[in-house]
DNA sequence: TTCGTAATCGATACCGTTACCGTTTACATA
DNA sequence: TATGTAAACGGTAACGGTATCGATTACGAA
């Protein structure tokens, strides 16, 4: 039984209502009631009942995050720049990692609106379009990550996968790698195509032929890479001369494979990560990267999506496309 | 303007309190108007309203997480173990970071009460006993991750830092390291305090005088440790040919810093880490470190705290200790 | 004196749900 | 026939706040 705004009225000898008025900075009150009320309020600890209060205005002050796992480093990040910027904007964060399953994506949805968030950041595994069906005819206001859909009246916030993935290869060939292997962890998602799409542009715009790139394919842990690449060395067929890779774990994997087999970087083989991850910088040899603005798809979305939820006037769908930046270290 | 259990009642000619029985599998209600209401429910696309059922059951279903920061990886796995385990009891998560201020900390604290969480899982950045007061006094349960306290009841999961630190010592003065550097980057918290008593430990147990073992602070960042290191390496006096580091960033630092000036790895000098985060494994040459079971002690303090809001009969408080196991690899 | 107005406060309804208890009906039992 | 009992349902009051509007008071102006 914690103490509640009844109890104050009735020490204070007021209406309840009085003492909303007093610990809300509402008008229509007395300087000296006020003081008092907020004194006897400190005396007896009280607490807001949030519930009660958001039952009423209809307004949680939270948020819900709906992000494919909490493991990896990568959504850490995301996770940061969302939870720094909705700390500023005073309101929480709830949690919900989909395990990359669609089915419970849509529980996780259910939930969040059983719960009254007053908007949702979400990172689709999938590119499942009934999911976003369903969005869209839920009541809640949602900002989609890393996830492009020009298909209707919804904001995102992107990384430009297309531009991340050419400057590294141009990066490459410039240097004189002419024979790339592009280790890709997710061909049919849409950043694993853009990302495809440009490896090839950075071909084209060479005047290269484009069967010098080579596309592979592996799991998104480390040992599957590792493991690739091992393969790769052995294979005599073809000379790669440069990794282009999915992201920087799987180039930690990478390195390895290669160091183990006496092959020196980047003499003998060039590698480029992408995610600048910390320890990227620290890797020996350090890598060279595309550096995602992973914190700040996070803190952007989060903006974006308060700056609606706050504001009457709905301008249009804020689209925001980030650009990468390369960061050339020791691996090139 | 969401569809309510009174609109579904209207449609199915009953009362609300009926709709309620049938839709939260409650007795006293006929199997063919059970039916037909949820198939109302269903159609009218109805969702409960979470507020309202929370203010009267006096249960959210919600707990709070309150954590240094959410951009370590390390974090990151203690996150990841109290999302899976309590998804699988359905309670939803609050995450907060406290950003290592004290303040903040206690604001979410606040926050958390507003919110009416059921319970809270707390990783204090402190030693501050006023804020372990704070606690208790407050009516909401609570369980302490890596956070040692004997003074009052309350519970807690750590794991057993001199245990840890011991064994990462002991192997290395067993394989013949006796000028050992311990770097530690937060010597004054309990837990930096029982790893130092650790690697002393080690020392009397091999009869070894402890003046071997320096202990040198850091902050907790790679480039600080990196440049610490780099310093040691000009250093002449004392010749160190261990180093146990405080954690896995920061030992990745340190092999760089030692690669670089030409040293190898262990040969010259030998490397431990601390927590055994995934790309220990494929460092080039492997990390030897101490796991910490991060990721259980998230679930399993989750479990505790769970198990604590559902039953009836308080046991004692539940003090858990898990033991991290020295995994040998390439450093040493 | 009368009226308007600003300041201050309370009564009441409501937010959407569940808890609690009472009511009705049907039917078996004494 | 009278009574007991179980099944099925509804009425009402919460839960702890805020919105809304109306009431009271004091005071200056007409």
């Amino acid at each position: 039984m914690p103490i509640t705004m009844k109890d104050i009225a009735r020490m204070a000898g007021v209406s309840v209502v009085t003492v909303s008025r007093a610990l809300n900075n509402k008008p229509d009150i007395n300087q000296g009631t006020k003081d008092s009320i907020i004194q006897i309020a400190k005396d007896l600890d009280y607490t807001p009942h949030g519930l009660a209060r958001s039952l009423i205005t209809r307004k949680t002050n939270t948020l819900g995050i709906i992000i494919p796992n909490t493991e990896d480093s990568f959504y850490a990040a995301v996770v940061d720049g969302i939870g720094n910027e909705s700390r500023e904007r005073e309101y929480s964060v709830i949690l919900c990692s989909s395990h990359s399953d669609p089915d419970e994506e849509l529980r996780m949805l259910r939930l969040l609106r059983e719960k009254r968030v007053d908007g949702m950041l979400v990172y689709p595994t999938q590119e499942d379009d009934r999911y976003i069906d369903v969005l869209r005819h839920s009541p809640i206001p949602f900002v989609f990550l890393n996830r492009h859909t020009d298909a209707l009246e919804c904001d995102y916030v992107i990384n430009d996968n297309i531009h991340g993935a050419f400057s590294a290869v141009d990066e490459l060939i410039r240097k004189g790698y002419y024979q790339i292997i592009y280790i890709c962890a997710r061909p049919d998602a849409s950043s694993g195509k853009e990302r495809i799409a440009g490896c090839k542009a950075a071909f084209r715009k060479h005047d290269l032929d484009s069967r010098n790139l080579r596309i592979m394919t592996c799991e998104e842990t480390i040992q599957s890479c590792y493991d690739l690449v091992k393969g790769i060395i052995k294979d005599t067929s073809g000379k790669p001369d440069a990794l282009f890779l999915w992201d920087d774990r799987l180039a930690i994997g990478a390195i390895k494979a290669l160091l183990e087999e006496n092959l020196s970087i980047p003499e003998d083989m060039a590698v480029v990560g992408y995610d600048d991850i910390e320890i990227s910088k620290f890797l020996y040899p350090s890598l060279t990267t595309v550096r995602q603005p992973t914190y700040q798809i996070g803190g952007t979305a989060t903006r974006i999506l308060i700056d609606k939820l706050e504001s009457q006037d709905f301008a249009g769908p804020q689209r925001i496309v980030l650009k990468p930046e390369l960061v050339v270290r020791e691996t090139t």
